[in-house]
DNA sequence: TTGTAGGCGTTATCAT
DNA sequence: ATGATAACGCCTACAA
């Protein structure tokens, strides 16, 4: 029986070819399925000379188990979903990364799925996710995360997020330390002589830009610096959107001498601007960012910004929600530390 | 029966909580299991009114059917794997994006891996999927794609390549127009008055650096200019190795008015390094880069490139994919159009 | 140490 | 139009 119509209308479709089963390595070995089962599971239960033979007889015919059909019976599919506003973020893409790496080495495979931060695509992916039988979820970044929690409740399998924008508090999460990171920024500025400094942040009211507003606000007032409402805007995270919030900081009669960006994309946008604007980085504008995405050392000039360590975080992640589906307690909220990189394009303060 | 012990040593594992199964739904509407089946598939075989009710009844219960059982029946999972060298490179996660949408789209699902460019994580990586029992597979941006093929061939499903460095004549590829693509941009510098124009390549070798390489020759031969050797130098594709590579032209005795990189990640180090020498692109030199990555209109100055429309040739390279699945034919090779994108990197040459 | 007999949750086949 | 019954390929009692 090699291949046989499934009769759908088109009838184009075939059934592929048939696999190796377990069985058709029994009957080469000369032993039962549970045997094979065994030895190719390592189980003590089989006589070692046996199961050589059958895990080369296994081996030779190229068989592979089906963790289809191991997933059916164990109901355990090794396997996890993982959601991302978009892979084509370089931030997404290293978390990405590490978490792939991690979820690899502990022999889990991953379902990888962007949403579009769409929230009908969101739902069919989650969905999606529900019918694979995914062991575990991670969500990067999500914007709209609030709309999973009931959707991801449902599922009765553990959920870690990274960097969400919606901190439940009965979620465990992996985040950088966003307040102490943009302190430290906002800091390394005032050090350098800076007084008029601006925060160019993301869209407001985003838990992330909300701890990193605060942490800029926290080092202005240690150096005794006041509130000045005219230099905190907003873009949405990406150049574009920067290029149209930092119009209106150079627009003003008293422009700043430094900017705190959001992140390292708002600071692309940004510095493209203030370039366009005939001005230079860091001559007559100090510009730093957030995240050290691959780009910061190579920008013109290269970015001052703070390091998140984003594969790490994916592996922590990762090792988070392992424990969770083997039912290990795992520590709910993982912050994890920024590091300030001080590169050309902050500088001293000129004199005013 | 709520959970049970597997057993196993660790003796943390539990059975998961069960799901809701078709038998349940069907309980529940009062009706048999395969007309649970056959109502949420649609089939015309069922009573629209029973289907109706086993729908709402269903949907209210939450009920997901269990992909993998499905899978392990029909032998077909309705997943496909994805192999990339890492996703954490903005080139691949745009390919990556537009295979994700597709695949999704289509109800198809993703299994990602990165390779690393390991052929050991590689071998791993390929014998999951046979495992798992994808119906396709697409490899993107593979650099040791050779290994591949013995090993896919034995599983017995479709593949699509993306640009890959080792292109089989027998698998079904999706490829940019090196060549053409990367004679605009020559024939752009040449027009511009450049008579000494070096070639910063990839890996020497590689199937699209020598096709680059050889598209970046027509150019010149077209203009009457000959073939320098000492102005053909080669990185990795990164940065880093720009650095390096882009030091032997600079330090030559009459260093290139202009440079065709491979890449814009290695005309971003290229550009750094020229910086580095307080010389400026483009008064001094000419850089021009080959992607248009998201970056390349951020960078100072914005660079001149080449667009592949990325996204696209991932939709391309699943739709592909897709049609083979169905046992369908599809076309072997699809070359796409390269678009010469003109911004401030490139100028005319000063008067020698 | 090994084999036998279930069952995992679907879809498919054959009755009815 | 619907229901009983048998796979799909594996794991896991339990029996031998």
């Amino acid at each position: 029986m090699p291949e046989k119509n499934t009769g759908k209308s088109a009838g184009v479709e075939k059934r592929p070819h048939r696999q190796l089963s377990i069985k058709d390595i029994a009957r080469l070995a000369r032993v039962s399925h549970p045997t094979v089962s065994r030895a190719l599971q390592n189980s003590p239960l089989v006589n070692a000379q046996t199961a050589a033979k059958i895990r080369k007889i296994a081996d030779e015919a190229g068989y592979r188990a089906s963790a289809v059909a191991r997933g059916l019976v164990t109901r355990r599919t090794r396997t996890i979903g993982l959601v991302v506003t978009t892979v084509a973020d370089p931030f997404a893409s290293e978390v990405v990364c590490g978490i792939e790496q991690t979820a690899n080495d502990h022999g889990y495979s991953v379902f990888l799925a962007d949403s579009n931060a769409d929230p009908a695509r969101e739902k069919k992916v989650v969905q999606a996710f529900a019918e694979r039988r995914v062991d575990g979820i991670i969500v990067t970044s999500s914007r709209v995360g609030a709309l999973y929690l009931p959707l991801l409740a449902e599922m009765m399998v553990p959920i870690v997020l990274v960097n969400d924008q919606h901190p439940g508090a009965f979620v465990h999460s992996v985040m950088i330390e966003n307040l102490s990171g943009m302190r430290a920024i906002a800091a390394h500025l005032t050090k350098l002589g800076h007084r008029r400094i601006a925060y160019l942040g993301d869209r407001f009211g985003y838990q992330s830009d909300v701890e990193r507003l605060a942490g800029y606000r926290e080092a202005l007032h240690e150096a005794g610096i006041d509130d000045v409402p005219e230099l905190v805007v907003h873009g949405d995270g990406k150049p574009e959107a920067a290029m149209e919030a930092i119009e209106k900081l150079l627009a003003l009669a008293d422009p700043p001498t430094a900017v705190c960006c959001y992140n390292d994309m708002t600071a692309l946008g940004a510095m493209r601007k203030i370039r366009m604007h005939g001005l230079h980085v860091p001559e007559d504008i100090s510009v730093a960012g957030f995240d050290d995405l691959f780009f910061a050392r190579y920008t013109q000039p290269p970015l001052t910004t703070i390091r998140q360590p984003m594969r790490r975080m994916g592996q922590l992640a990762m090792e988070s929600l392992i424990k969770l589906m083997s039912g290990e307690e795992s520590v709910a909220q993982i912050r994890v530390d920024a590091e300030l990189i001080v590169r050309e394009s902050t500088a001293r303060a000129r004199k005013q």
